[in-house]
DNA sequence: CGCTCGTTTGATATATTTCAAGAATTGTGG
DNA sequence: CCACAATTCTTGAAATATATCAAACGAGCG
């Protein structure tokens, strides 16, 4: 095998350890899970409503979301997730999916038995308390984005779509402060801000005009970082990220 | 101590034995965890966003609720709560909370060390399984709630919160399915579904005149359970109960 | 019995949606 | 590498769901 910092599943050892100290054992233990390495295209699923997975998926690379369609056919984006996260531990834990995962942007995953997780997390408790704890982070993200969509208008759901997406994306080592790639259409943005598409692009147009942000192409770069945080009432709290150190202006 | 049925954390038990078998071994070990118990008044705060939580809260009696304020001031209701729920497992486990508690309802609580909460979850692993499931539930519906405040309008996300409310009284064995006392008043359920206590007002007389539901007081009955279903756009899935048998009509 | 809080109703304002059409960008096959 | 097709973006005008403002009414409570 090779060392954790090469190995396949390392991403997910770098994502775990944001939650807990793991002993070398624990990190042994993690990088010694069986798994399946695939490829996927963009807009793929990986999981339906109503399946009943028996592999957990870690994202490797590229970029997936969870999304739910209502009666009417209305699509709501529920989170966005990176390299290294646990795209559906909720769903194959819990035995039946409640929600779609699909991906953003075309990358590889590794399919992990459910049982084997649920195996390290009871053998080795610093790994179950971090799995735990990723699933208790991405609730902290569930509860924020219901006030988002809830409580606040257009302008500022965007605003603060863009510093969660920027900070998560600075944390997990990609994408740097100054600006990031943001690969959503309009259209992907609508549906995680209860928005409509043509107002997607009114409110990023202000956001631009008072020089937030600027944009080329489908890249966002962040121009006036404090400025934004304020426009988008984002307070990091809720990522629980700790004392991880920020490097972002 | 006295026998399950009747041990102040009896709640605890039944709602864990929803999500998982646990054996005489562990249900002695969930009645042997160590508490304080306390009486809350309505509107009382349990937890507040920041404090750092030493102890986890597990509900007794009455009824509370998960809340968020933005940044202008105004309050998004994140999900409601009654017996048996452990209402801040998430902020006692993360540490850090990362929203407020409140009583809507006058109760009485328990108050559980959040380092026993861990111990026995390792200790015996089907406890565990079923307080991450728990957790994990709470995920669904946070899911749920996203969906329903982005993506539907004003009469279904009241009715399906009707929906939601009524169902999970009656598998917590409270509330009939016929009709069951709504404690909420119109400002909280404005709150809860991110629109104006006025419009709320309006909708609820909607549902009414429709023949879905009746008032009076502050009680709620429901008339037409089927159409309440349809108007709701509500699927009960993800509240993760499966083969739980329903007596509602 | 009077006060306070919650509900109800009406009139008006506004943020956001809807509809529509043209421009720009991205993707694709030759 | 180019031309064509298909998305995606952008902009404008009109429609509408919901918010805001305001006032009266009702119910529970000390």
């Amino acid at each position: 095998m090779s060392t954790p910092s090469t190995h396949i599943l390392a991403p997910l050892l770098r994502k775990l350890q944001l939650w807990a100290e793991l002993s070398a054992i624990d990190q042994a233990a993690l990088m010694a899970l069986p798994f399946l390495q695939r490829d996927i295209a963009a807009g793929h699923y990986i999981v339906r409503e109503g399946d009943e997975p028996q592999r957990s998926c870690l994202l490797l690379s590229g970029l997936a979301y969870r999304q739910k369609v209502t009666g009417t056919g209305a699509r709501q984006i529920l989170s966005i997730h990176m390299e290294g996260d646990l795209v559906d531990l909720q769903n194959s834990l819990l035995g039946r999916a409640d929600h779609n995962v699909q991906m953003l942007v075309s990358g590889e995953i590794a399919l992990i038995p459910v049982e084997s997780i649920r195996k390290i997390a009871f053998d080795h408790p610093a790994v179950g308390m971090a799995l735990w704890y990723e699933t208790l982070v991405d609730g902290s993200i569930f509860r924020e984005w219901i006030t988002n969509v809830g409580r606040r208008d257009a302008r500022t759901r965007i605003a603060h779509l863009l510093c969660e997406f920027a900070m998560r994306l600075e944390v997990a080592g990609l994408g740097a402060a100054a600006g990031y790639v943001l690969p959503m259409t309009q259209e992907q943005l609508a549906d995680a801000t209860g928005l409509t598409p043509v107002h997607v692009n009114r409110m990023l147009s202000a956001l631009t005009k008072d020089g937030l942000i600027s944009r080329s192409h489908r890249n966002i770069v962040i121009g006036d970082w404090q400025k934004l945080i304020k426009v988008g009432d984002f307070d990091p709290n809720y990522l629980h990220l700790g004392q991880i150190p920020r490097t972002a202006a």
